[in-house]
DNA sequence: CTATAATATGTAGCATGCTACACATATAGG
DNA sequence: CCTATATGTGTAGCATGCTACATATTATAG
C-alpha cells in the first residue's frame, strides 16, 4: 500500500462515503444529508444556508444542490426570513426529526467502527494530528 | 471545531483538494491527474486503466473520464492492447514526461506542508492509524 | 468445440464538490 | 437620502466520485 498521507485520506474518505451511503440508503439519505439532519437538531432545527455551508466548508453553490434535493425528498423546508430576506431558513420535518434517534445512532457505530480498537489516548492524538494537518493546508 | 473524525477527514481531503487543484492549474492538471501521471511514471509508462483505477480505488467508470480529460489535454496515449483486446494501455506523451521531474517536487512539497511540524515518530503513527481506519472499513 | 464465467471497458444518470458570474437585499458613509 | 460595499443566494459549466446496465474479449469447464 501506497504511505503517502495525502492519498490515503482520499482513499478513506471515499471509501468511508461509500460505505455511509449503504448504510443510510435505508431513510433514502446520503453521507453529506445526514450530516445535514445532525446540524439542523445540534441547533434546534432552524439555520440559514449559509449556517449550513460554513458547518460543512462547502461553498455555498454547493448547498443550494444539497439542499433542494432533500426538500424534494420531505426532510427540509425553506423559507424566507422576514426579518432579512437574504436569508434562506432551513428546518426540519416531522420526517426528518422522527428519523433522528435511528440516525444519531448509525452515525455513532459509524464513527466507532472506524475507531475500533483504538485507545482513548490514539483518538485524541489522532485527531490533534487531523486537526494539525488542516491548518497546515492554509498556506 | 467539531472533532468527529469522518468530518475532519472530509473537510481535510476536500482542502487539499482545492489547493492542489490551484497549484497544478500552471501545469493544466488536477489532483488526481497528477497522481495518475506519478503511478506512470512508477510503472515506466505503461499500465492498462484496470491498474489506473486499482492505484486511484476508483470504480472503473471513474477512470474513463480521468483518462479520456487527459488525453484531450495531450498528457496521454491509449491503444488496444494486441495481445488481450480487453486491456486499453495508457502511456504519457513527452508532454507529460517533461513535466515530471517539476511535478515531483511540487507533490512532494504538498506533502510537507501538510505534515509540517511533525517528528518522525508521528508521522509513522498517523500513517499506521490511517490504515487502520482504512481497514477498519471494511466491514 | 461450445457454453458459461470472468474480466475490461463503455454509457447513462446521479450526488457532491468547485469557480465564475449575476442578482437581490442590507449596511454604512457621505 | 443615496451610493458603495458587504452579504446571501442562484445558475452555468466543469471534475470526480458512484451504481447499474451493456458489450467485447478471454478463459474455463464439460
Amino acid at each position: 500500500m501506497n504511505k503517502d498521507v495525502g492519498y490515503l485520506l482520499k482513499i478513506i474518505t471515499d471509501k468511508l462515503k461509500v460505505k455511509s451511503d449503504i448504510t443510510l440508503k435505508k431513510y433514502d439519505l446520503t453521507f453529506v444529508q445526514s450530516k445535514v439532519i445532525a446540524f439542523l437538531v445540534e441547533k434546534n432545527n432552524k439555520a440559514s444556508q449559509k449556517d449550513i455551508a460554513n458547518f460543512l466548508e462547502v461553498a455555498h453553490s454547493t448547498i443550494v444542490g444539497i439542499i433542494s434535493r432533500m426538500v424534494q425528498k420531505g426532510f427540509l423546508i425553506v423559507y424566507v426570513d422576514e426579518t432579512d430576506k437574504r436569508n434562506n431558513i432551513i428546518c426540519l420535518t416531522d420526517k426528518a426529526i422522527l428519523l433522528w434517534q435511528a440516525l444519531k445512532k448509525e452515525i455513532k457505530e459509524s464513527e466507532n467502527r472506524m475507531l475500533k480498537d483504538f485507545s482513548k489516548q490514539q483518538k485524541f492524538d489522532l485527531i490533534n494530528n487531523l486537526i494539525q494537518i488542516y491548518e497546515n493546508l492554509d498556506y
